[in-house]
DNA sequence: CGCATTTTAATGTACGATCATTCATTCATA
DNA sequence: TATGAATGAATGATCGTACATTAAAATGCG
């Protein structure tokens, strides 16, 4: 009767089901339905109906609906921060190969999604009264600036040629954010791999000696 | 001998309002409370209160909420446009002057306070599922992009140094957008001349004979 | 210039819909 | 049988909208 979701594994009954993985199905849920309704038109009902359980069972893992917003928030950011902090670790040693490795890391196919960039940007949105919402979004913002400061630190001390590794590192970032805006905010996007042409278009700028439009250049 | 003309202030008790007056501020007290409260947690009822009159009233002047959303972004849109189209018109006619005019428009004070950028912030989130909004903000920014891309195409024609305009115009397009997002979502932002001159760092990375971080340079 | 009438801005109460939350109950599993 | 996941109806609060009403300005009329 109500098999029509088909979010739930259907080798599982869905009657019970382990504690975590109910909640991650519930966040992943919320994820879905505040990009599809938006935040402000996202109820418990519908995060229920997209997960395909009772609105009830919301409010019996998250206590209330500000509690699963948060947590959603906590899931994106972590997932993001994850995301970068391993491509940064299986990267090379020199800082540009560790700039390359970072600003890849944001196009990843599994968390660049329209979903979850919609999401972001709900988040985003809400972020600016919410000092709970804004926390999540500074600390990890906070972290992910030093590290791009520290590396483009190192590659202008490499390459002689002067500029504020602070501000460079704020442009990368930002042309990052940008082109994921773009890709919600547009009618007709233009594509993730042009969006990370357009960020290696930025290095490349500071950095021509490193970077093309398509990423590091091969070590000579 | 009764005081017939001294009552020229209106803001006593201005029982009796222009139509056009009492939505504008209407509108700029939409702007506010968004601005405050969050786009989720906006109500009519705040909206009034932050006008100062009787909640019955906005939907006297504004026939519900969701045409005072969208005429308050509407609102906001053309007075960007504005805003920036102006600025090119008073500049001269060389590319360079132009693309100064235009990136230093985004940061006029009469628009990049901190409830506008809120506001802005706020529609953002939710254009993703509103047709209206993203059509609203789409179409204001595709006459943006046209310009900065014909303006960049006339400047890497003149200085021969290469380089896509589509995509230079999309970065400077972008990196102007982020600073804006970095006033709103950090907790510790940078001032707004930092943030124009982080602009124009970037622009002086892809037009380095013309521009560095304070803007234009002088001719010679 | 006064007085009556119409028009319209403005108020506040009331209604109906939506939605988060609670809870008594059901059901699967150990 | 005991435990806790899951359900769905009931509840209470919030909020957008409608409307009856009031008062001020505009207009018509003598």
């Amino acid at each position: 009767m109500d098999d029509t979701g088909g979010i739930a594994k259907p080798d599982a009954t869905p009657r019970k089901q382990s504690r975590a993985a109910r909640r991650q199905q519930l966040i992943e849920a919320t994820i879905e339905t505040i990009a599809t309704q938006g935040f402000s038109r996202t109820t418990l009902t519908d995060v229920a109906r997209q997960a395909g359980i009772s609105h009830g069972l919301v409010n019996f893992h998250f206590e209330t609906k500000e509690r699963l917003l948060t947590e959603t928030l906590q899931y994106l950011a972590a997932e993001y921060r994850q995301n970068w902090t391993a491509a940064l670790e299986a990267a090379g040693p020199s800082p540009a190969e560790q700039l390359d490795a970072v600003l890849r890391a944001d196009f990843d196919p599994r968390i660049c999604t329209k979903p979850r960039l919609s999401a972001w940007c709900a988040f985003w949105g809400e972020a600016q009264c919410r000092p709970m919402y804004q926390a999540l979004c500074g600390s990890n913002d906070d972290d992910y600036t030093r590290t791009l400061e520290s590396i483009c630190a190192r590659l202008v001390a490499e390459d002689g040629q002067g500029g504020d590794p602070v501000r460079i590192a704020r442009v990368l970032r930002i042309t990052t954010e940008g082109v994921w805006l773009d890709m919600m905010t547009m009618t007709e996007p233009y594509s993730a791999a042009e969006a990370m042409r357009t960020t290696f278009t930025c290095a490349a700028a500071f950095f021509p000696r490193r970077f093309d439009e398509n990423g590091l250049l091969c070590r000579e």
